[in-house]
DNA sequence: TAAGCTACTTGGCAAAGTCAGGTAGTACAA
DNA sequence: TTGTACTACCTGACTTTGCCAAGTAGCTTA
């Protein structure tokens, strides 16, 4: 199953999220996104995201030595990028809310029916 | 704010759902969509998510009369439909679980570490 | 004849995730 | 010094899907 179509717009958001909990790294978001469930994202795909959303203005970059590797690139929200998350938040709400009401309810009332 | 990234791939399961629930039209499905609260789904979204179902074989086709209009294409759930659904609610239970996690979670410990 | 509603179609566009492959620094073993 | 492996980031071409604008067409009413 592909679940890229799902992921998008949802990606972004969350890739946000989680620098809004703390100055931090692409390679280390991989990780808490693996963490949240999101296990089959590759780098391909977050760090094109992350150059958007700096090029957005909702992150900020900082170069820092990595004691392990290449340079890391950590990255901070914005107060722009605080907003959007906030508007984010709220158009995710309502978007999910109607897909709650037309993939579920729905399926209730079919289990009702086939019970009753 | 535009929502059509968050809405990829979300649509097509709603549609899909809505036709579970027993067959209709694509004027009467937008009118579902609307009251669950998805109101700005424009005819020339919802068409081609009709044809390509219906070209995947998940729905399919009936043409009747209108008494109000031009012929009406009447669309029903195919086995394969119902089984892609219901796979399709499981992908979007689990990635909107995720995103909760992501989005909310760390929302809240940031309102707890605020006030407290 | 015109307006307005119902009802479906289509072409071109833009956004975003995927894949494959690449670049580079560090560390450790053969 | 060579090779392997892990960390860390980048890129171009591709695909899917929703959006917009414009069009076709039947029916009703004025």
């Amino acid at each position: 199953m592909d679940n890229a179509q799902l992921l998008k717009g949802i990606l972004e958001g969350c890739v946000l999220a989680v620098i809004e909990t703390g100055e931090t790294y692409g390679y280390e978001i991989l990780g808490e996104l693996e963490k949240a469930g999101l296990e089959d994202i590759g780098e391909g795909t977050l760090y094109p995201v992350l150059t958007r959303l700096d090029k957005n203005k909702l992150i900020q970059c900082r170069r820092a030595k990595s004691p392990l590797g290449p340079i890391r690139k950590y990255y901070s929200i914005t107060k722009e990028g605080a907003e959007y998350l906030g508007d984010f938040r709220e158009r995710y709400r309502r978007i999910s809310k109607s897909a709650d009401i037309l993939l579920y309810v729905n399926e209730t009332e079919e289990n009702e029916n086939a019970n009753g």
